[in-house]
RNA sequence: GUGGGCGUAGCUCAGAUUGGUAGAGCAUCGGACUGUGGCUCCGAUGGUCGGGGGUUCAAAUCCCCUCGUCCACCCCA
């Protein structure tokens, strides 16, 4: 038997429906913020990742899809969706459009790692990308907007977490304080951080392992290195925060994979995951553009892990999308079974969600059904309703049943959301 | 990429220690009840025992390889 590839997935129904549901939540908040869908391709020159996200990082380095086409092209599979939205800003001019520019984007991304629970080879993010705006409201206009879709579909207990990264021309200044504060205790930390500490000393500071926690905790915070600008900058965006009630913790340890962060960054974890428990990741990235050749243009951006969000989706929202009702249209005999498409066809422009029943069962056997199935009621045409024009309703969750006309049902069923 | 757990019916699992005709519950379909669900009873359908190779008169069971999956590390969404 022919199988899917290793860490990808099939998505039936029903759980199709609570992505749907999430998806249609998150165009729906997010166009109301002023967003726009923007949708670019799924592969990209793999030079883009290579100098967006950067070469050091794992992404790049280990987890990349890469492939060369028919004309030996390398091709990479997004492993993000940043770096394609930023591409895509340069190579379509949008510079001429007004700004800020908000744009999110909906789709699968491509890693190869080891698959396990919240993490797959390939996987979905919901994006919002915000252009063209460097100022604090900007990044704190990104944690509403998060905030208010978190809260729209029922979290309450999720944490943000935000750090301040400081600009690039820190960067060197703060791994010389990292190196030189560990400097004699290079042997005490695990191996994993003795390569960190040559490669990306910055990923030292959130490693796991307790005893090199232990040590670390002698490192000055990125923020106590950082500028008084970036300083400033986060600041302004916690106390933008607190003036909108949006709860965060200050994480000074948090560091984020890709390169390309600088000043505010934040990652959305719930409780309710296991170790991939980061629901959420972003921060701004002032130099991406400049740094893919294009002019210089602040932007700031985050992304849902869709699989993630969909695994701890709170009970109500699962239950508002599930539970959704649906009618149950059975003809008996062949009669009925000339007339019914006919009857779906009018219910269904009048707003009811019908179900024909296609294969002569009993009716018996289709009440059992519905049963099971979760209909709300049944709709049941016999030769004796034919004769008389009308259908017999059976409520199922009332036990009830009664006879009216076809044409009264759209109403009936109105009546009883 | 590293270490470990687990793969038997659609689902949850027994059977493996000691090789000897593949099982149960649930689900599905049908019947009891000829046009009325949930409960009960009866019956039926359903399996290359993840795949391949080896040992053996005989393998779900023992050995090797492989694929998948889960957990931890790593990484991140």
């Amino acid at each position: 038997m022919i199988q899917r590839p290793r860490g990808t997935r099939d998505l039936l129904p029903p759980e199709s429906r609570l992505w749907q549901a999430v998806e249609e939540l998150a165009r729906t908040v997010f166009a109301s913020f002023g967003a726009d869908e923007i949708r670019t391709p799924a592969f990209e020159p793999t030079e883009l990742f290579v100098r967006s996200v950067g070469e050091t990082t794992d992404i790049v380095h280990k987890e990349m899809y890469t492939f060369e086409d028919r004309k030996g092209r390398s091709l990479t599979l997004r492993p993000e969706g940043t770096a394609g939205v930023a591409r895509a800003w340069i190579e379509n001019r949008l510079h001429d459009r007004s700004h800020p520019l908000r744009l999110y984007y909906i789709g699968p991304m491509f890693r190869y790692e080891r698959a396990q629970q919240g993490r797959y080879r390939q996987f979905s993010q919901i994006g919002l990308e915000l252009l063209g705006a460097d100022s604090p409201l900007a990044d704190a206009e990104l944690l509403l907007v998060l905030h208010e879709l978190f809260t729209r579909l029922g979290f309450d207990d999720l944490q943000v977490h935000l750090n301040n990264l400081g600009d690039p021309e820190d960067r060197p200044r703060y791994q010389q304080v990292v190196r030189e504060t560990l400097a004699g205790r290079r042997e005490a930390l695990c191996s994993d951080c003795q390569r960190r500490l040559d490669e990306n000393p910055l990923r030292v500071l959130d490693c796991k392992v307790p005893s090199c926690q232990v040590i670390v905790a002698d490192v000055p915070p990125v923020s106590d290195v950082a500028s008084e600008a970036s300083r400033q900058h986060v600041a302004a965006v916690e106390a933008q925060l607190e003036r909108l009630g949006v709860p965060f913790v200050r994480n000074r340890r948090l560091v984020r994979g890709l390169d390309y962060y600088l000043r505010t960054v934040f990652e959305v974890v719930s409780p309710r995951l296991g170790t991939n428990a980061v629901l959420c990741g972003g921060g701004r990235y002032d130099r991406l553009i400049s740094d893919l050749g294009g002019p210089s243009l602040p932007g700031s951006g985050f992304a849902i892990g869709e699989d993630r969000l969909v695994d701890v989706l709170p009970e109500p929202f699962k239950e508002r999308v599930l539970g959704a009702r649906r009618l149950y249209l059975v003809p008996l005999g062949a009669p009925a079974q000339a007339e019914v498409l006919a009857l779906a066809r009018e219910w269904s422009r009048a707003g009811v969600t019908v179900e024909v029943e296609l294969t002569g069962r009993s009716l018996k056997s289709a009440l059992k059904r519905a049963d099971k199935e979760g209909f709300a009621a049944v709709a049941i045409l016999g030769d004796d309703e034919l004769a008389g024009g009308v259908v017999a309703i059976r409520d199922l969750v009332a036990s009830s049943q009664q006879v009216m006309a076809a044409a009264a049902v759209p109403d009936w069923w109105k009546g009883r959301g």
